[in-house]
DNA sequence: ACAAACTTTCATTATTTTTTGAAAGTTTAA
DNA sequence: TTAAACTTTCAAAAAATAATGAAAGTTTGT
């Protein structure tokens, strides 16, 4: 297999799982494409290698960006602007988790926490099995979030790999 | 506020956190009427309770017992059948886990394996770089695994606890 | 100030995903 | 065996999401 064909599979496969957790297919094939090549690639790159349009790979760069995944770069002599992706994948991970987070678990986290502060009116019982639903997925919440956390700050720590051998 | 409009409004921040995250909203809608609720519902009460059409609760609802989130219910003397929300959701949240990881997780974690024992054409650094990549993104699925499998198995774990104080 | 080189925007189009609902299928009780 | 009560299926419609590309905007060198 040639190494063109490998990177292309990659892409693809790539592409599929952002797809699955709600992040477009588009943003995670530029992501890939970033990654396996140790060359900063510029606009057109992008375009020519996996088909998009121009607007297209705007965007989703710019998203990427965003996310502290990719890094604008400029090339001496060379008036276009070129991209590279952060290639270290706990520093990925831990920004693609402060992303998620900010996004959707602190919405959540505020809902539940307006909810417990406001009286409900309604059966006892009923308002009672809501109240402790809602206990329930504080705790969680709050749990995952540590957890992550955690995540973040030992993923390369001997500390942590011990812990996992321990636990495991 | 009325605890109907407490549910609804639970029901609604829910399916859109699903929808975020690749689970249809009906399915995450239909898990949180059913969580909000001590009582079991029927096909019927799902439909009216969210206002969604027969087909989309049955295929939905059968999802839900796919991902054992779900249980069927028969009560004496009746002829419908009834459903039930698992509301340990520690238990919720290790089905969840256990599903995406088959679905996601794994597909990625074989693709990345056969790429590795491939052979791959192209110039000596290119291949080079590819490789290191395919070895950290399959670094990073392991403990991935590992850290989702604690988490499971420690959740409600004193040791855990602990632990998380102690990191934290 | 000009124009070439490049980037950004956004209304429109295309694609994908989800939902509908009516028809077909199944089960149960008499 | 029949028919009422209920469940399942799936082709079609609707909704949501993503992608396009041409035009507008910006920057830079002369």
């Amino acid at each position: 297999m040639t190494i063109q064909e490998a990177r292309l599979s990659f892409i693809q496969t790539w592409g599929a799982l952002g797809s699955a957790w709600g992040i477009p297919r588009s943003m995670a094939q530029i992501h890939a494409l970033l990654l396996t090549t140790h060359k900063d690639l510029s606009t057109e790159d992008v375009m020519q290698e996996i088909q998009l349009s121009r607007g297209n790979v705007n965007i989703n760069m710019r998203e990427l960006i965003n996310w502290n995944l990719v890094k604008k770069q400029h090339k001496l002599g060379e008036r276009k602007e070129f991209f590279t992706a952060d290639k270290n994948i706990w520093s990925i991970a831990q920004n693609i988790v402060t992303e998620r987070k900010r996004r959707e678990l602190i919405p959540v986290h505020d809902m539940i926490k307006e909810l417990k502060q406001t009286k409900l009116d309604g059966p006892k019982d009923e308002v009672k099995h809501f109240e402790t639903l809602l206990k329930d997925l504080e705790e969680f919440v709050v749990q995952m979030d540590k957890l992550s956390e955690m995540a973040i700050k030992l993923n390369k720590n001997v500390l942590f790999k011990n812990m996992m051998k321990m636990l495991s």
